[in-house]
DNA sequence: GGTGTGACGCAGG
DNA sequence: CCCTGCGCCACAC
C-alpha cells in the first residue's frame, strides 16, 4: 500500500507541476526553481525531471533556466515560439544561441486566484 | 546503502 | 564568458 501511496503522490506532484506550467501566459516564462517553489515540493531537478518525462503535453519552452537559457536540446526548438509569442529576449550575440530576458519574462503565478 | 546522474541553481576563480 | 565545485532532491543500479 505504501507503494500506491508513493505512486499517487508522484501523479498528484507531477500534475501540481503541469498545471503551473499551464498557468504560464503566453510570452512569459518560469525557471524550473520557481516553480519548484511554487509546488512547494521538491526541487528543480525534479521540476526537470517531470518535464522531461511529460513535458510534452504543456507549453514546455516557457520553463526556462533560471539564468534565461534553456538546454541545447530545446532551445532551438523553442526559438519559433518565443518569435510567436513575442517572449522578450536578449540580443543575441551569437546566431543560434538566444537567451530569455528574465527581468522583463518572469512570470510570477497569482497565488489568490487557486481556481477551485 | 553508497554511487552516479539529471530539461537545476549559485558562488568562485 | 569559460569551467569547477557543491548543494539540492528523487531515482536507478
Amino acid at each position: 500500500m505504501a507503494a500506491d501511496a508513493v505512486a499517487l503522490d508522484r501523479e498528484a506532484y507531477v500534475e501540481s507541476v503541469l498545471r503551473v506550467v499551464e498557468s504560464i501566459p503566453v510570452g512569459r516564462v518560469m525557471a524550473y526553481g520557481a516553480i519548484a517553489e511554487i509546488v512547494g515540493v521538491g526541487g528543480p531537478r525534479q521540476v526537470g525531471k517531470v518535464m522531461a518525462e511529460y513535458g510534452g503535453g504543456v507549453p514546455w519552452w516557457r520553463v526556462v533556466r533560471a539564468d534565461g537559457t534553456l538546454p541545447d536540446s530545446h532551445r532551438h526548438r523553442a526559438r519559433e515560439r518565443y518569435l510567436a509569442e513575442g517572449t522578450p529576449l536578449v540580443r543575441e550575440r551569437i546566431v543560434g544561441d538566444l537567451r530569455i530576458d528574465m527581468r522583463r519574462a518572469a512570470w510570477e503565478p497569482d497565488l489568490a486566484s487557486d481556481g477551485s
